[in-house]
DNA sequence: CGTTGAGTTGACCATCGTCAACAGGAGTGG
DNA sequence: CCACTCCTGTTGACGATGGTCAACTCAACG
């Protein structure tokens, strides 16, 4: 595993090239063989994002689909009051559009430099329903995001607000694991007010329980990120 | 639409004919033809269970795969400590086992007698890679699941006591209606503390907040349910 | 060097959880 | 038939967790 996630990296407008793509065996096109990587590949256009810009909003038509290669995207849905709750954050390798609905069940928004790979969702749907598997790879891709969902769920419902970071810094920091392997220390990329906002908190409340971890010596703060001082106290946090 | 959902029935026992079951349409079986529903049915057991049965357990191996014909099943997850978030409560048309992985994710039990189609995962499985669009049905079910489970996210998040029950009254009333037709009075079949798991709150808070919203005027509180007194009303504190 | 935005910390308060008492219905047994 | 228990649900009193409002620091940026 040599790929290594640095979310400050600006985005190079490199070619696309689905051989050589770092993210191929952990996104959707993993599903696919020589071939049908090229057939895929004349269908992708390359997109990258500064941070801070929307790729799409929750209810607007769904033309693309994308997966991401490079940096980190907040999902989120907005109540008529102006709250928001993140729904989840997109890392490499996530794919954006698994319903393939038509409309957006949610807005996404850059948080740092971003690629990804955009599909017109008619010509990525055409393609799925010629190859089964890559539908099976999909449907495992909306499983897996629907059992974090409901975990999530558990979160939201029934840890208090130390419960809910140290799940939150766990839950993330295993994720990176599984792209970029181990590290003690967790980039956070994104505002307090996203974590607040993914953990049905106030980002004074995300502020003061991180203070608070820090000063019981469970994690050292450090610019954009954490890194865990006890991983296994932060893990036995995580779980109860 | 001349389907009945009667929580409070028995289940008999009646042999199994997919080609007049009344919620063939609804479930992942609408997807096929009568000869794949042939085929299908030969894989089907009806099993029956009373209320408060458990039909899996989180973790243990997943055997089984099941579509819900009657009757209605909690879905939940323990964390340690012994408390409960329910993630999810079955209903006729409803899939078990989506993920059609090793383990099951949650644990389900019937609240009512209810009826469920049960298939060994494997035979299943085996089935669903033979029919793709098949395999298709079941990633919109997957992804239908995943949107309804991004929307508990908000109501977990970002709703108070009020918000949370409004929501949880029309979403039931709008899945019931997808069944069986429209009504104002609204079938309660869980208990308090289902609904309190459900909902991230205790038992007296759901209890306290259902009497609130009565002296409002907004509901009546009837046996094992509610009546929209004031059906605006409560989907606006659903929405807001 | 002033402005802006993110983050931290403190004081206070409201919502919801905790603990407790009580009501009503179902089931059981004398 | 009545007494008893058990279980679910309701209601009240009180308190704790986390939200609100405000002040402050600090880094980035013009």
């Amino acid at each position: 595993m040599t790929v290594t996630l640095d979310f400050s990296k600006p985005c190079t407008h490199g070619r696309k090239n689905c051989l050589e793509c770092d993210m191929r065996l952990l996104s959707v096109c993993g599903a696919l063989d020589q071939t049908e990587l090229g057939a895929l590949e004349s269908l992708a256009q390359t997109s990258v994002f500064e941070p801070k810009q929307t790729l799409f909003v929750e209810g607007d038509p769904a033309e693309s689909v994308f997966t991401v290669t490079q940096g980190m995207i907040r999902l989120y849905k907005l109540v008529p009051d102006g709250r928001r709750q993140i729904v989840g954050f997109a890392l490499p390798g996530d794919f954006l559009g698994l319903a393939m609905a038509n409309k957006y069940g949610f807005s996404a928004e850059s948080i740092v430099p971003t690629r990804v790979c955009r599909f017109s969702r008619a010509a990525f749907s055409a393609f799925v329903d010629q190859k089964p598997h890559l539908l099976r790879r999909l449907h495992e891709f909306a499983t897996h995001e629907l059992s974090l969902a409901q975990d999530q769920m558990v979160v939201l419902g029934r840890r208090n607000a130390e419960g809910k970071l140290a799940a939150f810094l766990i839950g993330l920091r295993n994720r990176i694991a599984a792209i970029a392997g181990h590290s003690v220390t967790i980039a956070l990329p994104m505002s307090r007010q996203d974590i607040a906002d993914f953990l049905g908190l106030t980002i004074e409340t995300v502020s003061r329980t991180l203070s608070s971890m820090a000063k019981d010596k469970l994690i050292l703060i450090v610019p954009d990120g954490v890194r865990l001082l006890n991983p296994k106290a932060v893990e036995a946090l995580a779980e109860a």
